[in-house]
RNA sequence: GGACAGGUGGCCGAGUGGUUGAAGGCACCGGUCUCGAAAACCGGCAUACCGGCAACGGUAUCGAGAGUUCGAAUCUCUCCCUGUCCGCCA
């Protein structure tokens, strides 16, 4: 969410960061009307305050006379009087809010000066690690899965639907190994607090981190209880200090918790939805971090370098993707994505996406830090990243580790967690 | 799920219709005192919005929302949360 009066007094700005996303035209007149709303707003506030103090002034003279014994009929009818043009006045008020706000909830985050303007053609490798494997001769990891009977997806479908997986047996290990060894390294070697988070989540979060209002359809809801399940870890653990004030020392926080994540996915179907590469529910570690607003460009790479770190002690050919202004997420201000390579399907999979929301969601959700200094309390700078996203991860191992005779081999890092280095 | 009791400033805690944004205490900050510290004493110490160059002024906020009233932390309703007991239950 943008403040109003940088809305109001940097108009200009505000239009030049959404034509670098490509939406200056479409959302143009969204800003022009809450300019618009916010002048008539201004101007009913300080109405509606005017008649307030009257109403106060007055109502304290009742008080005085009565106290004195005397009549205050006069005051009283006075002061019904602007009760009533203050309802009036309020219902106005209300409306042009509530227009303002939904309006504000509709424009995406400016992305920052380095994020190349233009939409997904302007992506850039800023750097890669590794040597993909040649393609040829390697089977897509539906087809390892199934044979080597890490991966049920037609009892998955069973059970739940399409895009549900069931993982039996080496491969259910070979998910909790994951599991394990990407939360020893963020917690023992990152710095991260391990946490375990509720995996529904009510409207007031899904807003904080800008979920909801624009992305209802994409969320599994429980309509009788108003909660919605999770689509990442990103949202309980950035609602952690929802509505609060941290000491500026407490920064910067950094949390890593693991969670199921659900997205329905909706009108995604055929395109690189098989086997493991698209699913509705799914296993991730995700990090969250809290920083100081002329910290959060430096963390941004902390934080990319941290997930990358799990790409490299799995031994997985990776780069490194600079969203384009037109490609990055709604709430984000800069993102850069991990792509590793998974020869089986011969493409780059997406396992990470890391980016910086400057304070777009903690104002939303009004997360902020009191200054050393004892200043004004200021809004925090909010970050996140997968690290990592397991389906993909666990595809490409299947298909980066393959050998001549059917087997994976895993690698070094991962053993003394699925303690095996071989799946047969 | 049922019954009862509660939700007041960073914390504790007064306050059942009228200068209460809110007593008092603690914590914190500044000062006096002291060689220094402690104690004591004095002062300061919420957030947001609106107006103003500023000084400052105004408005709102006592879990949330709605209502009654000239006026609500105080009365009514709905909801949320916490505690205790009962029921149910992995």
């Amino acid at each position: 969410m943008h403040d109003l009066r940088a809305l109001r007094e940097q108009a200009v700005e505000l239009r030049a960061a959404l034509r670098r996303r490509g939406q200056e035209q479409a959302l143009a007149p969204i800003i022009d009307r809450a300019v618009q709303l916010d002048g008539d707003r201004r101007s009913t506030i300080q109405a509606v305050e005017e008649r307030k103090a009257a109403r106060n002034t007055l109502s304290q003279e009742v008080a005085r006379k009565k106290k004195a014994g005397q009549s205050a009929d006069e005051e009283q009818a006075g002061s019904r009087a602007l009760g009533e043009e203050i309802a009036t006045l309020e219902s106005e008020l209300a409306a042009a809010q509530g227009e303002l706000d939904s309006l504000l909830l509709q424009l995406p985050n400016a992305v920052l000066a380095d994020v190349p303007a233009g939409g997904e053609e302007s992506n850039t490798v800023v750097r890669s690690w590794g040597e993909p494997r040649a393609a040829s001769g390697v089977a897509p990891h539906w087809e390892v899965g199934e044979k080597l009977g890490l991966i049920d997806l037609p009892r998955g479908a069973k059970i739940a639907g399409s895009g549900f997986i069931v993982f039996r047996g080496a491969g259910a290990g070979l998910v909790r190994g994951l599991l394990n060894l990407m939360l020893d390294l963020h917690t023992r070697e990152h710095g991260y607090e391990e946490t375990w988070v509720p995996v529904l989540a009510n409207r007031a979060a899904m807003t904080g981190t800008s979920q909801l209002p624009k992305f209802e359809e994409d969320m599994y809801a429980l309509s009788t209880d108003e909660l919605f399940l999770i689509p990442t870890a990103e949202v309980p653990l950035t609602n952690l200090y929802r509505e609060e004030i941290l000491p500026e020392a407490e920064l910067p926080k950094s949390f890593a918790a693991y969670s199921p994540c659900f997205r329905r996915e909706a009108g995604s179907h055929g395109k690189d939805t098989r086997g493991l590469l698209r699913v509705h529910e799914f296993d991730k570690v995700e990090l969250v971090r809290y920083a100081l607003p002329d910290r959060s460009a430096a963390e941004l790479e902390l934080l990319t370098g941290h997930a990358e770190r799990v790409l490299q002690l799995l031994e997985l050919p990776y780069r490194v993707v600079l969203l384009a202004a037109g490609d990055t997420g709604f709430a984000s201000a800069k993102t850069y994505d991990l792509e590793v390579f998974a020869p089986g399907v011969g493409k780059w999979l997406e396992v990470s996406s890391c980016s910086n929301f400057t304070d777009f969601q903690a104002r939303r959700a009004d997360i902020r830090y009191r200054p050393a200094d004892g200043g004004k309390p200021r809004f925090v700078h909010t970050l996140n990243g997968s690290g990592l996203a397991l389906p993909r991860i666990i595809a490409a191992l299947l298909e980066h580790g393959q050998q001549p005779d059917g087997s994976v081999l895993l690698p070094e890092a991962l053993r003394s967690y699925t303690r095996t280095d071989r799946l047969t």
